[in-house]
Parts: structure tokens; sequence; C-alpha cells
DNA sequence: TTCAACGAGCGAATCGATTCGACGATACGT
DNA sequence: ACGTATCGTCGAATCGATTCGCTCGTTGAA
């Protein structure tokens, strides 16, 4: 079923066949008709392979996931389907990369072999070394999320610093007088993960401005992780009566931790963070968060994405989204 | 960076360097030793869509997973993360296709371009017309899930009807007499969805061999319709003391109707069912369920594919796992 | 010494689609 | 009536890698 059993049945040649479907050149109406009936026959697509030969495209983007090894939070879910999605109105296809060390095939397969005409790279460190071979492999990119140098790249992120903050600030309007921060896992933190570092800023900026304790502390990103940290946080700083999260993952761990405590959110703990929208919902009590807008996020990665790829020599552009928080049933007035 | 330019640098002809890599023919040491250092120094890697072209092979799978629009549940979130994987094992990339509807562009896409050398589908129902279509379109495929027809095609499943059926002897063993099945979504079922079918198969049967009363109710998919559906549950059948589901996503909200409601799970109300393993021991409380084990389920499906990419005329193999019930923290005696 | 076998490398064909230049044929303006 | 656009179509080159057949030396056995 290929262009020139088409164009042989169809009585013509294979460029005929090929302006034709393409319109990139006249075709007589009784001539388009007759390849069509042809065509509609016996069901044929141009090949893939050969058009992405010639043309140099592959209309496909690679999308760059974390390894299969951890679980993917509801957030990181978030993105890779509304990047799919975004890509499949485009009509473009999506080839998944799950990619953990820096010396991962399946990446280098990616940038490497023409297999995609741009890539969009999530989980971004401060220092990522992903980006860097990235930015000298010269296929067009975009990040969710951003490195400390953020001026070199096209990325679309959420403000984690400014929205940590809010948290905090939300909390202290309710009276809370000491507040944790329970972040994400200390690996994390060490490789330099951008969020985890910036729910640090927020929260430390915030904390000193409003005159509160604070205290910092990593978890790793897994329930039973959450209801230890809890623990630990419940014996050394009995006083905290306000929790605040970006970690989605420990979250139903903690909420176990606190309610073997004997505790009731909010009555007795106020809790707020960063998190997907749905996962806030389901969140018993529902959790007064920062709704991420994933859906949005991933269709404009897919779009500054295409940009890229139509102009790769235009400026970069970045898209820094700063959502409300919405007050849900987990944040209260501080007890008495 | 095409082969020629390496060849070119390296003194020597096309065919040379593509056999010094491939070793297919001998090559000198030497000659070898020159093609690589060139090779080392400029990056070079075959093109994709030449070799594709050229091999009639793409070294890509497709995975048809349900449209964006739907969240995916935790276990089809497992299937993808561990099919992603298992093909990342082989050195095989991951074509992502966000399918719903049967005039989908992106399936379409997929299975007539020879953009794939194979394909995964999931979310499979009992009279599935994409299953169909790829068995004419004579691609190599793998399901998981069955149709209602399973000895014509390749695929993994658990037996839902059996791990239904065990759930309700577990709760006939703790003395309950009236039980109740909250199903997937009646959309799901009108379509013929298989595990939708399979479940009420194995609760009926099973009620009926203990002689216990049984009632069975669909509940969409997500939190807010749990609720409701508990609420009209307690309403039309209060003497109901456990519940057997399938629904993932509605379990939050059948436990918070179950919490509105004054109940303690399992004082007095037992609950038992089918579910990702992470997901289970999540719950609060932890819940006694059969865990489907994705990870398994995923590599055997890419184990599948690939057996019937290199021989697709070797009779076909199905895979039928019936994962034991983990007892967990849901489930207890009958309230008196 | 001669001839077969083999090792190492080269040239050309091939995969399937796109696209450029060219070539009749028709229409049009002068 | 003649030159010139324009239309519709064709043939051939091209994208980059693989692979078949062939050649030229060298080696080993007869």
């Amino acid at each position: 079923m290929n262009i020139g059993e088409i164009a042989r049945r169809a009585g013509v040649s294979r460029s005929t066949v090929s302006y034709a479907l393409s319109g990139k050149r006249p075709v007589t109406a009784e001539t388009r008709r007759r390849i069509q009936a042809v065509i509609d026959e016996i069901g044929y697509r141009p090949n893939a392979a050969a058009r992405a030969l010639k043309e140099g495209r592959t209309r496909t983007l690679g999308l760059v996931i974390p390894p299969a090894g951890q679980r993917l939070t509801d957030m990181q879910l978030g993105f890779v389907a509304s990047v799919v999605e975004a890509a499949a109105r485009a009509d473009l296809d999506v080839l998944l990369s799950p990619s953990g060390g820096d010396h991962d095939r399946s990446f280098e397969r990616i940038l490497t072999g023409s297999r995609v005409d741009g890539v969009i790279l999530m989980e971004i460190r401060l220092e990522d070394e992903r980006v860097a071979r990235l930015q000298d492999s010269g296929l067009p990119f975009v990040t969710i999320g951003h490195t400390a140098n953020p001026h070199g790249t096209c990325w679309v992120d959420v403000d984690y610093t400014t929205l940590i903050a809010r948290c905090v600030h939300h909390l202290a309007d309710l009276g809370h007088r000491s507040l944790a921060l329970v972040n994400r896992s200390a690996e994390l933190l060490a490789t330099g993960y951008g969020p985890a570092h910036r729910a640090i800023t927020g929260f430390t900026d915030a904390v000193a401005q409003r005159g509160l304790a604070g205290v910092g502390l990593t978890c790793a990103d897994e329930p039973a992780a959450g209801e230890t940290c809890f623990e630990q946080l419940r014996d050394r700083h009995p006083d905290v009566t306000a929790v605040v999260t970006v970690n989605e993952a420990a979250l139903p761990g903690i909420q176990r931790g606190i309610e073997r405590a004997g505790l009731v959110v909010p009555r007795d703990l106020s809790l707020a963070g960063v998190a997907a929208r749905h996962w806030a919902e389901d969140f018993r009590p529902q959790l007064t968060a920062a709704d991420v807008p994933t859906v949005e996020m991933g269709a404009s990665a897919v779009d500054l994405l295409l940009e890229r790829i139509a102009a790769p020599d235009a400026p970069v552009r970045h898209l820094l989204l700063t959502p409300p928080i919405s007050l849900r049933a987990s944040t209260g007035p501080v007890p008495r």
C-alpha cells in the first residue's frame, strides 16, 4: 500500500498522487477523484518513516517523564495527560521517555536519533544536566519547571515561592504562630530539585516577614514516610499548629499520623499546601491548597514548543503562573 | 552528522561504516577504530526515520490510553508506567495515543502509518471496535483486558470474576449476609466494559452460592459520585453490612459518605475490592483488596507483544492472573 | 606454481514519500 | 498569428541507512 501502488491503480505518476493529497500543486478534479477512490478502496496512509526522512521532521514530540520506579504524583500525571492531549489536538504523536539517571539510553535515543521534533522535560532541578544536554543538542525543547538560570530556556512553571508564602500568610492570618514545612525528599533537595528549594525560600521569607516560628523538614515521597515525618514533628516541635506541604505523595501518611495522635484537622492542626486540584478535593478533609493548573500548563508547554520548533531563533519565552489558593476544609483558626 | 559524513572523515565507504556498527560483516580492527574515533568526536547516531524506512520496523511500540479528559485510575497509571519501563528495557520507544471514540485520528495514525511495530491496548470492552480494527489492520497487538471472545487475540488480564467472588466469600466468612457491589459507571457498563460485567458475574454467582442477599449499583468514576452512591445505598438498603467495589476512583467519596453517616469502617461496615496495591495501602483504613499486579502485567504485555512481532503467525497466548486478596484493615466481622 | 577460499572494502540498489524542473497543451493579450 | 502565461502532469533527484553483489589481495592447500 505505498504511493507507487496507488499511482499505478489510478493511472497517474507518484508525484501526482502526492500533489493530490497535499494540494501543493493543482490537480484536476477528475484525477483527484480517481486517486481518492483508489485510496478509499485499499486504505492507503503515507509511510511515516519515509515522510519523516524526506521532510526532515517527524510530527512527534518527546516527553521525558520520571522513571517508572517511582510513582508519579497526581500533578505529574496531570502534566503527562494534558501534554498528550494538547499534542493530539495538533495532530502530533508523543514519544515517552522514562529517564532518570543522566546516562539514560532512552533519553539519548530521543535526542540524538532525529526521532522527535522537540522535547518537553519535567521535574527540573536547579542545575539540570538534561537541560544542558538538550541545549547543546540543538533540539527545540520546553521545560515544565525551571533551572536556577532561567533566562536561556523556554519554560512553564508555577511560582512555588509565592504560593508557599501565601499559604504561610493565610495561616498567619488565622492566628498560627508556629509553622512547619514538609518538603519533598532529602534526595530531591540534595540534587537541587527546584520546587523543593523554592518552597524553602518562600516559607522562610514569609515566616520571617510575619515574625513566626518556622521549622522545615524533608520527607520521602510516600505515605509511610509522611507518617514517620509527622511523628518526628510532633515529638520535636509540639508547639507547631499548622503544616504547609508541597509533598502530595506523603500527605495520606501525614494525615494517618495526625489521626493516630488523636488529633483532628483543622480543629487541632491546620494543613495547607500546593497540589493538583482533584487531589486536594479528594483529600479528607478537603485540602486548602494552591491548585496547580496542570491542564493549562501542559497545553502551554506544547504551544511554546510548537512556536519554538517553527522559529528556533525567536527569543525564549517563559510562563510563570500563580494560581490562587482555594480555601477548603483543612485550615482553621489556631487552637487555644 | 549522517553516515556519509562519517565515511568521508574516516576515509571509508558508507557501507563499511554501517558494517562496522552492526557487525554483520567483518571489518578490520584498525578501520573500526578509525570509524569509532570519528563517531565519538562528532557524536553520530543513525537517523531513526531512514533506518525504519529501510528495515521496515520502527523499534517503537504504540500504547493506547484512555483519553486525557477522564482521569486515569492508579491501576491504569500503573499499566502505563510498567509498559513504558519494560519497553525501555528492551530499547524500544513508546508512542502514546489517547484515544476515546472510534474515529480517533491519533489511533488511526498509529495503526496505519507504519509508525509502530506493535500496539498495546488497554481498557478493553466486551465488544471492542478497536480490537476489530487492529485485527484486520494486521498489526501485532496485545490487550490488557480481554473481549467477550478471547480466543483470537493475545492478552493479559486479571480474573475479575474470581477476585470479586473471593471478596464475597471472605465477607461471607466474616458473617456478612447482605452485600452490595459498587461497580464502575453506568456508561462503562452500557458500552460493555469487561471488568464491570465480570464483576457482576462474580458477585452474583458467589452471592447465590452462599445464599446471601446482594445488590448491585453503578457509580461514576469519581469521588463525588461515590458519596451520592453510598447515600442511596444507605437509604434503600440499610441492611447492607459490606460493600465490594471495583471502582477505585469512587472510593474516597464512598468513605466520605460513610463518615458523614457517622459510621466507622470496619466496625459498622466492611469494605473490600480490587485495586492497585499502593492505592489499597494508602487508603484509610488500609483496604482489604485483591492487589492487581500492574508491574507484572505491563511487563508481560510487552513480552507477549515482542513475541508476536517476532512470530506473527505463532498461536496466540493469554495470561489470566488471579492475585491473592490481601487482608488489611477495611473488613471485619459483621456488626450485631 | 596454480587455484580455491576467504577477508576486507567498495559501489549501487533499495525502502517510500516529497519536490523541483521540464514539457505539452490550452488560453490570452497584442 | 505569434509569443507568453498558466495549468496539469510526469520523471528524476533526494532524504539517510542497510544490504547485496562484486572486486582485489592474501593465504593455504594441492
